[in-house]
DNA sequence: TCTATTTCGGATAGTTTTATCCGATTTAAA
DNA sequence: TTTAAATCGGATAAAACTATCCGAAATAGA
């Protein structure tokens, strides 16, 4: 469903948001550990985030990732998706024509669009704060337990 | 949400579908040019679906491909997106975990199933034929006209 | 100031997906 | 029997995605 680059982005940013919530700053290598993906790939996924004003950097000796206040209360799931999937897969649509039209629709747009808008809604109300939460209170997990 | 290569399937497939009920058999040329899609990687995706027993060829002079009737009254659009895609997309998983469980949810998981369900619901439930039916009224299209 | 730590960014490699080419095989019809 | 029209299948190439490596730049603290 989503690009492989964007599941390590949605982990990511979760445990950012976890440490950022207490005023923890966490670096590259405790991000890439809690989220069980590779260190180099999930540092080109922070740096497509704190571009895209997602999450925070701080270069530097005590440096590391984190999101400020203001930004994590608000923060949804879509703008990371966005950022590095794009919106393709909650905007465009099931079969790829070259435009979309309701009048020229194509053979899946009917039962098709409402997958595609509760995809949206869902991406676009969800936040990260409220995943982050689920996580530190041990609802919901970032990576699978050896035991299982 | 599908790859390039499942989408052309299903217009394909669709496509097929509209002269098999008219007991018309389609060439290779015929059904790319009709679903606005490359020539020789549709021959490609339509030698997967025939090995899936999705569609039928028929080699030679006259041959072509052709979906025969019993078949095509209950082929669902899931059959398409299992053989070209895998079942990833609507029984897979959100976070790509290693496994999945219940007890061991991800973050995502209580926003997701619901979506992923539906979508599978959808692909098992939906007819190439109905597909096909309001392709053939001219309800649907399965290509964009030059004047949009 | 020096050093250790850390993000940043370019280069590169491996893998998968998308796409093309062409010869082999099959078959209907001339 | 020959020819033409098709599918079938292997080889290959191009593009996108995933992944790694390493040096540059920045910064806190000794
Ligand atoms: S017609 Fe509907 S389902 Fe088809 S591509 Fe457009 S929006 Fe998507
Ligand atoms: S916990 Fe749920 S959403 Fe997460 S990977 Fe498993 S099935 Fe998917």
């Amino acid at each position: 469903m989503f690009s492989r680059a964007c599941e390590y982005g949605i982990k990511a940013t979760i445990f950012i948001a976890m440490q950022s919530k207490d005023a923890r700053r966490v670096s590259l290598k405790d991000i890439a550990s809690a989220s069980n993906a590779p260190e180099a790939f999930t540092a080109k996924i922070l740096q497509i985030l704190v571009k895209a004003n997602v999450i925070d950097s701080v270069r530097g000796a005590a440096g590391g990732f984190e999101i400020d206040a203001a930004k994590l209360s608000t923060l949804k799931l879509s703008q990371i998706v966005s950022a590095i999937d794009g919106d393709e897969i909650y905007k465009g649509c099931g079969l790829g024509l070259e435009a979309c039209s309701e009048t020229q629709p194509c053979p899946v747009h009917y039962k098709f669009a409402k997958i595609r808008n509760d995809l949206r809604l869902m991406l676009e109300t969800t936040t990260i704060l409220e995943l982050a939460e689920g996580t530190s209170k041990g609802e919901t997990y970032l990576k699978r337990d050896q035991m299982l």
